[in-house]
DNA sequence: AAAAATAACGGCAACGTTTACGGCAACGTT
DNA sequence: AACGTTGCCGTAAACGTTGCCGTTATTTTT
């Protein structure tokens, strides 16, 4: 009862050989087509399904499967991250190993590692904090497994990526500001070792110089979080001190919709009101943003498209050969209520 | 260069046999220490890592693999569900093969088909709204692979499962509607083939009774939906029913918190106050339901240790011999401002 | 010194599958 | 009658790994 009906059992119920059951369940000539109806008929009755990992051993091709990494599943962009490589992965027949980094790259060191025993054909890795490229990622590509990093980027890393243009997200937030009559422009960062981070604030800074005005390093707060929760104690602490200057920011770019909701905590505590005393503006349109009160303007950053087209790239870069597959997604700004000034 | 490093290569760089190769990594006696040392540092240099396929296909014993399957990532409990399971996952070292049924029972058998394939030791399921259990879970059984069945039930299902008790759930927030003064609590339930909805409708309408309250057919709008977006629609649509009656209720009981966004939005459009005109009460304490206005008051699931016991059950039915394992989570009332009416 | 035990290693088979190859009928062609 | 062709099928090897058994040389026991 308890056996996993094999091409043997087959061949012995119908008295052929095992070869000549494998050539029936996979359409190959050289087979009489009576024997064939039998052996399809037999299949089906012992519900057999072929043994992948025999298959795959055999034909020393790995299995249709990626390893997907990713810091948090229980984050908005990284759950529409990842359904966009569930969609794209499934229409393509392979299957998804997923496990988690939290944010501790030790730990994404030893699931590259098990998804390596595994033999997956391919791994898409939204790499944590303060993943170690070389020690994490570099033995995979000399193994000649397809990589594609997701949503942040590694210094100098040269290979296939798909991510969000922080740098001109943060600009066009930042002009937003400025244009919605903002002028004390604060932002509240992420500590630098995170690409992302450090791209958003070379866009902040990089609008402010462009529009002449002058940096103050006051208004730049940096933070260190690794998750949501985190997030917004940080932003409010942030916020705090941004608050305590002889002149606080009359608005508030945050590298982060997690750390607007802290923002928004302070503000509320404080009675101060959001447009009108401090205009912010988040990144991620995260699931929360739009029932805030009053909504948040944000930085749209398409999870789904992104995910399909990190799974398409590995699998060009899988059937190609060296090939490099990088594409940067302009964020879109979505203008809420957060940055609209009442009449005045 | 494209090769992963075998036991034969090892082997042959080191003139010594597979065999001994193999001694040597797997802490075996029969050899010689130094042998072993050289063994274990040429392992090291050529990066060897086991290949689990054929391990497995020797040993007849499946990969440390289990496949889930649940309707949504993009869903906030099932992605804390999902958390769950990953964190009891990975600390015994399991992987996790993912599969998104989006609420199609074909699609859901067809990826249970591919886990029987791919060999994982044990499936936990969330089942998609109409679920073919003979079709889809039954042959898994068969085929003695230990299912762990969560958060919703099949009908006169024994197997194993973790859930939500939503019959409690429901009566436990209809009857805090009914504490915080309302007089006309209506239900917004879910087509009855879906268990959880069916449970819950059942104690709502239980709790109406046991406070003496008649059961008017009009205050149950009953609703199809597959998603989010699905389910806000057609929340509104149900509200908008609703508040065409001669007596308009003044209280709702959401199956879904998804569902209680399109009342918010129904109130908002009709100048309804929520909490003095109209009670609300979600289910699920979704991501979202803390920062609506006035913030939702709803009951937690707590998906999180839903998960990991989920896991936790798996593999005691894998070592065990046919013993069921069950839990039912009571949710916990949350208790927002959707309930608190401002003193009259 | 002979017998027995031990240490260290290699060969072979097997897990379930595919495939290259060869065999052997039955047939048609010269 | 000898030959080639074709249709159908089985044998054996291979994928990477481990367990069982056997072999040899060295050490211990009697």
């Amino acid at each position: 009862m308890n056996h996993r009906p094999k091409l043997k059992d087959i061949a012995e119920a119908l008295d052929v050989s095992i070869t000549t059951v494998s050539r029936a369940l996979n359409n190959k000539t050289d087979i009489n087509s009576v024997t064939k109806q039998a052996i399809l008929a037999k299949a089906k009755e012992l519900n057999y399904k072929p043994n992948n990992l025999a298959l795959s051993l055999r034909k020393s091709s790995s299995l249709n499967v990626v390893g997907v990494i990713i810091p948090h599943v229980q984050h908005y962009f990284f759950s529409t991250l990842l359904n966009g490589i569930m969609t794209s992965a499934h229409e393509k027949n392979y299957f998804v190993l997923i496990g988690e980094s939290l944010h501790d790259s030790d730990r994404e060191k030893k699931i590259l590692d098990d998804f390596a025993e595994y033999g997956v054909s391919g791994v898409l890795l939204a790499p944590c904090k303060h993943s170690d490229f070389n020690k994490n990622v570099l033995p995979i590509i000399h193994r000649r497994t397809p990589v594609v990093v997701m949503d942040r980027m590694y210094d100098n890393y040269y290979g296939n990526f798909v991510n969000t243009d922080d740098f001109q997200g943060a600009f066009i937030a930042v002009n937003h500001l400025i244009d919605a009559g903002y002028k004390r422009i604060a932002h509240i960062a992420s500590s630098d070792s995170w690409s992302i981070g450090h791209e958003r604030q070379k866009g902040y800074k990089a609008a402010l110089t462009k529009k002449g005005i002058p940096i103050d390093e006051n208004y730049l707060s940096i933070c260190h979080f690794n998750n949501k929760e985190e997030g917004a104690e940080e932003g409010y602490k942030a916020c705090h001190k941004l608050f305590s200057l002889k002149e606080p920011p009359d608005a508030i770019f945050s590298v982060t919709d997690d750390i607007a909701i802290g923002v928004y905590q302070y503000a509320n505590e404080n009675k101060i009101n959001i447009p009108n005393d401090l205009g912010v503006v988040g990144f991620s349109n995260s699931e929360i943003s739009k029932y805030l009160n009053p909504p948040l303007s944000t930085l749209e950053q398409v999870g789904m498209e992104m995910g399909e087209l990190a799974f398409d790239f590995f699998l060009s870069a899988l059937k190609s050969n060296g090939q490099i597959f990088q594409k940067s997604f302009k964020p879109n700004l979505i203008i809420r209520g957060s940055t609209k000034k009442d009449f005045v």
